[in-house]
DNA sequence: CTGTTAGCGCTTTCAA
DNA sequence: TTGAAAGCGCTAACAG
């Protein structure tokens, strides 16, 4: 067993030859002859060489690290299926080039950013997040790429996503069509978001996502005639269905008379649709976001955008590739025929 | 604008210190004069100054940065909600030190392990594996700490698992005790499985959760006196709720008469009441495996583990704790009394 | 195609 | 308490 890890300079040695053609023989193999590249390779392989990544970041600046970054607590990322399948198109750009994929830690809220801005990645990718998230602003300032899934659209970043706001709208009006007394459930509308039962009229928002959806509901409902004041709204503290679950059990509770539930995502009506389902209120419409495999399978209203898509995007941006801007398609998928809806 | 980022040379210079005063006043503030500390932070701040995690890691040895390896397709981790809860469990550890969470690239088979043993880690976690994985063999092989969940338990890495054998024969035995005609859904036996549909006879397993959970299974079956041949198997491609459903649909289509459903895992069973409850099929007993919140919830029997706890564990291996190497508890949860269960 | 030189930004000596 | 020197392992830039 030898004592350390060998290094360049010991494989050079083994094979009797300089420091740089070992070098070139990893990193640029066409600068070597083929007799002295198997002469490095073998050396290396005796010598069970790895080169050190550090030092390769130290000289190049490149790490070969790609940092993503949740507002929320980390474990987030590993719960809400949309995050799950955006990470994935994320792991997707990541494992074809080699690159490792960095969880940044935040502690759940928008605090202290050392860590962030001093880690050592090639460029970041956020997850919707408050406009004034100082983590976001000092990603920025570090001069590296850095897009942002969601919004908010902002100067040094690139932003990806559909159009929430057109998205929400047009689902939103396509269950007014049959229903006069929905009521709404909405993910988080602030960063540290508390649980809200109130009116529609009352929802202020600061995460892009959710005021833009929330801003379709609102236009489809005044199209429709409706008044804001009229409509239930529970403003969840996160994006679960079990939250979503108990959200509709108690609207259908107290509010007999409803005839739809407006969701911002699909695990929520999911939820909703468990809790319906439950009481026999099949005449109840409800509509999701987002367009999760389960929610397509089940047969709900929902608007279908591809997440994982949107992560490859948000991958090769920050990885520097140079992405050609053009828009985020979604469509509007209508409730099953039979009007049935299940949950798998 | 600046041209380049500022290093500890550039603050030391501006403050009028020397540069040893600045790298103290960040690593060991104690050795320096508190007048000299206060100087060296303000022309840091004055500056903007982020100290460089490559050129530390190359200096020190240590990175920052834990590493966790997949041997499924990296999205895999996003898509699990037991590997979900499981990585929630790291972030949590990750998060209170300030530590990064690199997942690291692997092309989802046993294949090259540059990326992974050259990658800048001070410590490995492995979802379980098959004990011949090349990169499991090079984590270790490179000095740093690993953990490994699952198994397989492998001289020079430490095993983070439930008895999962006992537990298995634990939740099939409770099924036997009022069902003789049973069938079994399980998920991958091997890294890169093809669907497969069999007898459970047939069944070879090089993933030690699967190995344990089938030699529970067999067991109970046995101790039951149930032969193994009468009972059939479909081996999953994935660990997916879809997947669950389909293979269930297909045991009720081709055997009406089967009286229990065997899964190994909470996900599996899930989908397998979605696809009895869509036939009525009530009197068809179905058990899970895991304890995930939903599946708690719907009333299914199962085996109750903290997956989040063990990732914790895994993480404080990995980060060098000296971890005090005591069994980890799981409990049978059985069928709620009414006998009836649903899907959230 | 191969080798030499220099230095990425930091911290570990060791001396003042 | 502070500072000078050396070097972690690698590669850009050049020269041979």
């Amino acid at each position: 067993m030898s004592g350390k890890r060998p290094t360049l300079r010991d494989v050079a040695a083994r094979a009797g030859l300089s420091v740089m053609v070992a070098s070139y023989t990893f990193s640029r193999p066409d600068r070597v002859s083929e007799a002295s590249r198997a002469r490095i390779l073998a050396a290396a392989d005796e010598l069970g060489y790895q080169p050190s990544q550090a030092a390769r970041a130290l000289r190049t600046g490149r790490t070969g690290l790609l940092g993503v970054v949740f507002s929320e607590h980390l474990g987030y990322a590993f719960r809400d299926p949309s995050a799950a399948r955006f990470l994935a198109g994320i792991a997707d750009v990541c494992a074809d080039r080699g690159i490792g994929l960095t969880l940044l830690p935040t502690g759940g809220r928008l605090g202290p950013t050392d860590a962030i801005t001093s880690a050592s990645v090639d460029g970041f990718v956020f997850w919707t997040t408050a406009a004034n998230d100082p983590a976001l602003r000092e990603a920025i300032a570090s001069g590296r790429p850095v897009a942002i899934h969601g919004g908010p659209r902002i100067a040094g970043a690139t932003c990806v996503s559909i159009d929430d706001h057109e998205a929400a709208r047009a689902v939103a009006r396509e269950t007014l069509r049959s229903a006069r007394r929905p009521a709404l459930i909405s993910f988080p509308a602030q960063v540290d978001q508390l649980p809200v039962v109130t009116t529609l009229d009352n929802v202020r928002s600061e995460l892009p996502v959710t005021t833009e959806r929330l801003r379709g509901v609102r236009d489809a409902l005044a199209e429709a005639g409706i008044d804001q004041r009229s409509v239930g709204c529970h403003v969840l503290p996160e994006n679960s269905r079990l939250l979503g679950r108990e959200a509709a059990a108690r609207i259908a509770d107290d509010t007999p008379d409803i005839d739809a539930i407006i969701t911002l995502s699909d695990e929520i009506a999911l939820g909703a649709v468990a809790a319906l389902n439950a009481r026999n209120l099949t005449r109840v419409r409800i509509t999701g976001f987002d367009g999760t495999p389960e929610a397509l399978q089940s047969g709900i209203t929902t608007i279908a955008q591809d997440l994982e898509m949107q992560g490859r995007r948000c991958a090769e941006i920050a990885l520097g590739d140079r992405v050609t801007d053009s828009p985020i398609p979604w469509r509007l998928v209508r409730l099953s025929s039979t009007g049935s809806v299940s949950v798998s």
